[in-house]
DNA sequence: TTTGATAGTTCGACTTTATCGAATAATCAA
DNA sequence: TTGATTATTCGATAAAGTCGAACTATCAAA
């Protein structure tokens, strides 16, 4: 098993991290994790519509690798969760912002 | 010629804002036009990487059809200029928190 | 009007990125 | 070891981005 790369906090870039929200598959994927730690299967069947497995994959690595998100494995799974500090602490109010939004916008 | 595109302020979703800032050189021009109305030209001249015409039409489209900013057609030049108002509006927080963010994010 | 200059858009080709299903790897439990 | 679960990687196809060339629109000068 490769090690997930994930960036330090300072390298953190604003075009990637928007980038990374900027698809509506993963802005949902960010709102859930707002509310705690998931695995990618839970995530998965919360989704409105079918993603592929390995497709959600690649979402993950996307968020990983921009710095939204952490993930650590556990046994077969990886626990997802939002790089709330880091974020703050690079881009002050931009996930804040992000999820006070209206979820229909 | 064909008419233009915007958004209704209410129609402006947030994936669309965020995909569309999600790239260096829409953040750019839009970080220049935080300062004021600008035609194409002007901030194809001022961006650090030449960028060929068509590609930078291509960029402002995607700026103007996810809502983040305005042209109105004067004479032969398009003028652009952030649709602030209307995104402080319905993503409260978001631009300022953009805007402000460490340009080298 | 016609000619020329300026400002952007559209088109076609090529490159890059996204998506999927199938195959694979990793972990745990029986 | 076998089987179940979880997720990643691979190869193929579909979608989006980038470029230069050709085109359209507008204005100014002759």
């Amino acid at each position: 098993m490769r090690l997930l790369h994930h960036p330090d906090s300072k390298d953190i870039a604003l075009p990637s991290v928007l980038y990374a929200l900027g698809d509506p598959v993963r802005l949902e994927i960010v709102r859930r994790l707002d509310q705690g730690e998931l695995a990618c299967a839970p995530l998965c069947d919360a989704l409105l519509s079918p993603i592929a497995k390995s497709t959600m994959s690649h979402h993950f690595r996307v968020l990983r690798e921009s710095g939204v998100i952490f993930s650590r494995k556990e046994g077969t799974q990886h626990l997802n969760s939002l790089r709330r500090e880091d974020l703050d602490q690079r881009f002050p109010g931009l996930l804040t912002a992000i999820l006070s939004a209206d979820s229909v916008g």
